[in-house]
DNA sequence: TTGAAAGCGCTAACAC
DNA sequence: GTGTTAGCGCTTTCAA
């Protein structure tokens, strides 16, 4: 027996014949090496758990997807699950994911996420993403929407005779509250006052950035620019500007943020603010391992460049 | 030992007294249980292996997501990986999540599935998903994809003058072929040639759509109507149509596949056939469940009804 | 109602 | 180079 685990792994001293006679043996019985026995006795199960809020934003598993290349190339084993951005199930899966042992868990921040890592024990390494968490003390990381939606807006500013407007996220994220700032920072920059009146909030669908489009259409009589909070409002708000029997950019310039597949889709094809997706998950994965080895990491947030993507929108 | 474990488990007797300091034991020390340690005896692991061709592809990842409500309703565990359709990827993925013992596998047929099946030994109940694989002998299940070509070349004939042309899939790719097969089908209930000239071969991306469009804009003088293969190859379509200063439908009807949720939000939003991706997915665990348990399952490929989705541009 | 003991498949330490 | 043994955390007899 320990001949053959010898073999398997490739240490300590295994003469040629046997091994080959172990080989053949293997090969003849169907032999599969049992994981979970090893990890068993060796303590790691080479498995990272991977929490996500939504598998069908694109977005999320562009991440998840560099994630995925990582620990592919690492011999890690993902286990990916989708919480509905419910704060329960959040609870429920982790919980799942420790009995399993997974050597780390990668989450992507929701507003339940604190309380979930709270009240969990801290069974080995936590790196959050996307949208921060202010009270953990663990790796996070993100791109810096603050300076993308700054740079977004100095794009609009460069084209449109008005203050661009703002269709923002809900006030309660975190990621949302710094595109915020990122927009009225521009603006002031300019000597120009963020005024109540151009901003209007929605979540982050399609539909809500519809609806507050035409609310602002409603509301300022100047409107030649607006900023979106991400790509999905800002289709939306596509959506709505071409209702109206205006045009992009000729009529209304607008920037998205993200980057999304459909950015590029469109027509006329968004212009965006890119999220460095592949470096977030990448990025996540080697902290992780440096985790996992037992070293120590920096545990003040990592927050990675956007990059301005130029299409037809502005 | 053995009564903390009845007492987990709520299996056998014990006293409700013991129950209470076990429990309490339990929050104190963090106490969490070794999922990995109850498989070696039990033997099963309440984990599903899902393996995906492109985890960035809304088709794919809803039906994951289906896949992924079920199996939390049940209390199993999902492993997902990316093949990045890559078959030596596949298989070595496949390897891994059999090391780990999952009580199921489903994967999204690829090419190079088959193979990879083929040379695995079937260690437990496998699922294939989407595009079936013709040397498989056990469950299959996916969108009846001749019959929704049908349907969509039938729409196209109710608004179209001439007859349709087709943006074909990959020959080898076997949903491909079904929805090229009934899109001749629905010409020749009408009497019609599926000729040569209207047909243009391109992969499944937007890319692709966009110059096979172009291509049967140069050839074809009287189109007025086109079925995509896919919803990425209609929107590449889309493009072409409107970068000739032509409309959609006023001057070419367009009807896509799969009904990914860009579908809805492109102006003018598409027309599409939509893949059942919920009962796609809901059905895929249902039937390993089954399996799991012992009982014998129906191994003749399942096949479910698309939708119709009425939209703007046809 | 509880405890003792065997064993799931493997690795690591040690002896041969 | 190879075999023996103990033990990883648990469940399941079987006895008490």
């Amino acid at each position: 027996m320990a001949t053959v685990s010898r073999a398997l792994n490739r240490t300590g001293y295994v003469k040629s014949g046997t091994l080959e006679k172990i080989e053949q043996a293997m090969d003849e019985l169907g032999y599969i090496p049992n994981r979970q026995a090893r990890a068993m006795v060796g303590g790691i199960t080479r498995t990272i758990g991977v929490l996500v809020p939504d598998m069908d934003n694109s977005l999320f598993m562009r991440i998840v997807q560099a994630i995925n290349d990582a620990a592919y190339r690492h011999d890690y084993t993902l286990l990916v699950m989708d919480s509905r951005g419910e704060a329960q199930r959040e609870a429920k899966i982790v919980r799942a994911m420790q009995e399993l042992r997974v050597d780390g868990l990668i989450l992507f921040g929701t507003p339940g996420t604190a309380q979930v890592i709270e009240s969990m024990k801290p069974q080995g390494p936590v790196i959050i993403l996307d949208r921060l968490v202010t009270h953990f003390a663990g790796p996070q990381i993100s791109v810096n929407h603050y300076d993308g939606a700054k740079t977004a807006v100095r794009l609009l500013l460069k084209h449109c005779r008005y203050p661009p407007a703002f269709i923002a996220g809900p006030a309660h994220i975190w990621s949302a509250q710094q595109r915020l700032n990122g927009y009225c920072d521009a603006l002031r920059d300019q000597d120009l006052p963020a005024v109540l009146e151009r901003i209007e909030y929605a979540d982050f669908t399609y539909q809500a950035g519809y609806s507050a489009m035409n609310k602002l259409f409603s509301r300022v009589p100047d409107l030649d620019g607006v900023f979106a909070v991400n790509d999905l409002a800002a289709l939306g708000a596509m959506k709505a500007i071409y209702e109206r029997g205006l045009g992009c950019p000729d009529d209304v310039h607008l920037v998205g943020f993200d980057d999304i597949h459909a950015a590029r889709y469109v027509t006329p094809s968004l212009t965006t603010i890119r999220q460095p997706m592949e470096s977030i998950g990448r990025t996540a994965v080697d902290i992780l391992r440096k985790q996992i080895r037992g070293e120590t990491v920096e545990t003040t947030p990592i927050v990675l460049p956007g990059e301005l993507i130029f299409r037809e929108s502005c």
